[in-house]
DNA sequence: AAGTTATCACCCAAAATGGGGGATTTTGGA
DNA sequence: TCCAAAATCCCCCATTTTGGGTGATAACTT
């Protein structure tokens, strides 16, 4: 079944996209079926051309975004295997794209070998990325080390991150109301905040939970 | 500075150590500097060592886990960078792996050539996966398109889960507070709920946000 | 001996919550 | 063009939660 998949582009550059078709048509396991400009030339030929992968250029000049094109086209056909294809590897834009539907990210500057290697990838059931997107996907696995806060108040921190009240907090940590009120307001004190919602933006977006 | 990287291996199957030993002996860049059956055994040699990547088994029947060792590693040596190498390929074990610290994960099949490559990847700047690690990794990003939540209503849920109140989800979303109880109550009926907390927890369980 | 952590208590007034009822306008698809 | 969904707003109610203050005790680490 790993044969003959079909490919389909979307790439807005002409030199790219026959570049792209050059590299698919050269090998036997891939099929090149059609490339298009932009997402609204492609779309109405998605069933027709039946594309098991496509190659989408995350910054398309005219129409949608690659961005929106991977979510339309994912919520219409979650079978097909979407591979953004950029210049950027800014990080909000790869998680973007990845939270879109993406199920990888690679750089233009990805020669012949890479492309078809992206390729393989992606059928052996894997995820092809460029080293900086493996390296951002996994940072943002992290988890700071050096919290300042203890073990007990990341517990209660991840409570209220549940959206949990004290009393709710007190009945799951089995301690009174008055000790998650305690670990609250040291929480509070060591993140600077006064509020539960800047408590859970600073200690997330800090990673220390 | 990409030369004589020095490697450190965790491991406790004598066989397996031995093997990833030669593996790496064998290759110029790369400087075997020791072996430990466990992570107790490792660390007190770590200032001495002084590796660059620390190979260390997900699974050490001795001491602490791989999991407790790469977290322990990373708070004391920040910039030791640590592959995991685990026969399991467990969502839920990868993820903590990662949160941890972890900057690679691959599988034990892995043979000689998969084995510098990940080394050589990992160098390069980029995490070293096996493809189905890749793949979780990624999928774990991925939000599910078939939300019931309208975008109104995502944009509520997004600011619960920041733990804002309906007065503060108004001010912010520049409606009267009045219409951010009926949207919130609507929220609750569709994901069947009754809570803020409730809501939060089957949104993101379910990718809905 | 000093510091951190985890636990618990009591005070207060203001704000938030969840549940009930009903209403209008805008928007997007069939 | 019509209908359903979505987005907006209003009123009622009793109960709970919140953030702030001050204080304490025991365990444990350094």
């Amino acid at each position: 079944m790993n044969f003959h998949k079909r490919i389909v582009i979307i790439e807005d550059d002409y030199e790219l996209r026959e570049c792209y078709k050059l590299i698919i048509k050269s090998v036997d396991r891939y099929h090149f079926v059609n490339s298009y400009e932009n997402c609204e030339q492609a779309f109405p030929f998605l069933n027709k051309d039946k594309p098991d992968i496509v190659l989408m250029d995350i910054n398309l000049f005219s129409g949608m975004s690659g961005i929106d094109g991977v979510k339309y086209l994912k919520s219409k056909n979650p079978y097909i295997e979407v591979v953004m294809i950029s210049v950027h590897d800014d990080a909000e834009l790869v998680f973007d794209a990845l939270r879109a539907g993406a199920s990888g990210y690679i750089t233009k500057s990805s020669n012949y070998i890479e492309l078809i290697q992206s390729l393989d990838e992606l059928v052996k059931g894997g995820a092809p990325m460029s080293s900086k997107v493996a390296r951002m996907v996994i940072n943002n696995f992290h988890s700071n080390p050096n919290s300042p806060l203890s073990e007990r108040e990341k517990d209660v921190l991840r409570l209220i991150a549940e959206g949990k009240s004290y009393t709710q907090i007190a009945d799951q940590l089995f301690i009174s109301k008055e000790t998650s009120k305690t670990h609250i307001k040291n929480i509070y004190s060591k993140l600077e905040v006064n509020s539960k919602a800047e408590a859970i933006e600073t200690a997330k977006s800090k990673k220390y939970i």
